[in-house]
DNA sequence: TTCTATAATGATAACCAATATCATTAGGAG
DNA sequence: CTCCTAATGATATTGGTTATCATTATAGAA
């Protein structure tokens, strides 16, 4: 298991590299993330984060610390974007994404399905052209929250 | 295989199902969008359809097909929305993005893996409380065209 | 066909997440 | 201590998207 202060020594490495400190407000940033269970917007960051941290600030944390590749954004409904930690730092996974409200949670495959799903990637993405990066399977449903409202998608 | 005239059979049936009318401007939108091999933004489409189709109409008409449930939304990268046929309509697919640009090409897998991620999709949808709608692997990369910019996200 | 209710359109204004600007403050290197 | 550069925070701006509203077009009734 990693642990947070390991994650931590890990991101703050990264920054150094590139001359980037690692302040009081992007450790808040990355702490909140780390202990996430899935994507957070901005917004969502703010509220969990007690202190005062000014929005513009925080969203400039979110840009550094993406430009840096410690954290992924995840683009998701009402143009709404949700930063997580970089896979290197906690590990592959997928999501399990409400089409309603967009929030998200980490799930995880079987070694099976995930050897399958990756060698299935590397073939499209090579017959693409594309650079592969990688890849996510994204479970789209409605959660328990958005459920009872809005119906269809395709009926009888 | 299905002719772009069934689909918009299709398409004006569900329509008439809600009331709502299958127009020339939603028409000039379902065909550019049958037509495409992924999903196309607002700005895209507008580009592609030659008439002159005032963007404001054109959003509305995205929002209406999207809420009749004749489009589905795909959240990309810079807040932009694309939008392409449901896949009742075009058949099940999954997507190949460019994580820089956002452009989004449709890909198929193959029988095989499909039933395992199906199968995954659904008991991880129960075990989460979700109502499951679908599923959608996004292999992300780089596009022939954003490759060469840009570097790095997890180095040596 | 003519009338009428309702949907659709198009120009414009408003919205809001996200980004850029800029003056000020803080931190590391010499 | 001093200097150079990074970081911060308040504010202004951008840009995709949505709402408003008066006008036009269409389906169905008479």
């Amino acid at each position: 298991m990693t642990t947070v202060a390991q994650i931590e020594q890990l991101v703050r490495a990264r920054l150094g590299e590139r001359g980037l400190r690692y302040t009081p407000g992007r450790r808040q940033v990355a702490v909140a993330l780390i202990r996430a269970g899935g994507p957070r917007s901005p917004v969502e960051l703010h509220r969990e984060i007690r202190a005062e941290l000014p929005l513009s600030s925080l969203y400039r944390s979110l840009a550094i610390l993406t430009g840096a590749g410690v954290l992924s954004p995840h683009h998701g409904p009402g143009g709404r974007t949700r930063f997580e930690m970089a896979e290197w730092l906690i590990g592959h996974h997928h999501h399990l994404v409400c089409v309603d409200c967009g929030s998200v949670d980490d799930i995880s495959l079987s070694a099976e399905v995930e050897s399958l799903i990756e060698e299935a990637a590397d073939r499209i993405a090579g017959a693409g052209g594309y650079d592969l990066t990688g890849h996510t399977l994204e479970v789209e449903g409605r959660c328990r929250t958005c459920a009872p409202a809005a119906a269809d998608g395709a009926p009888a």
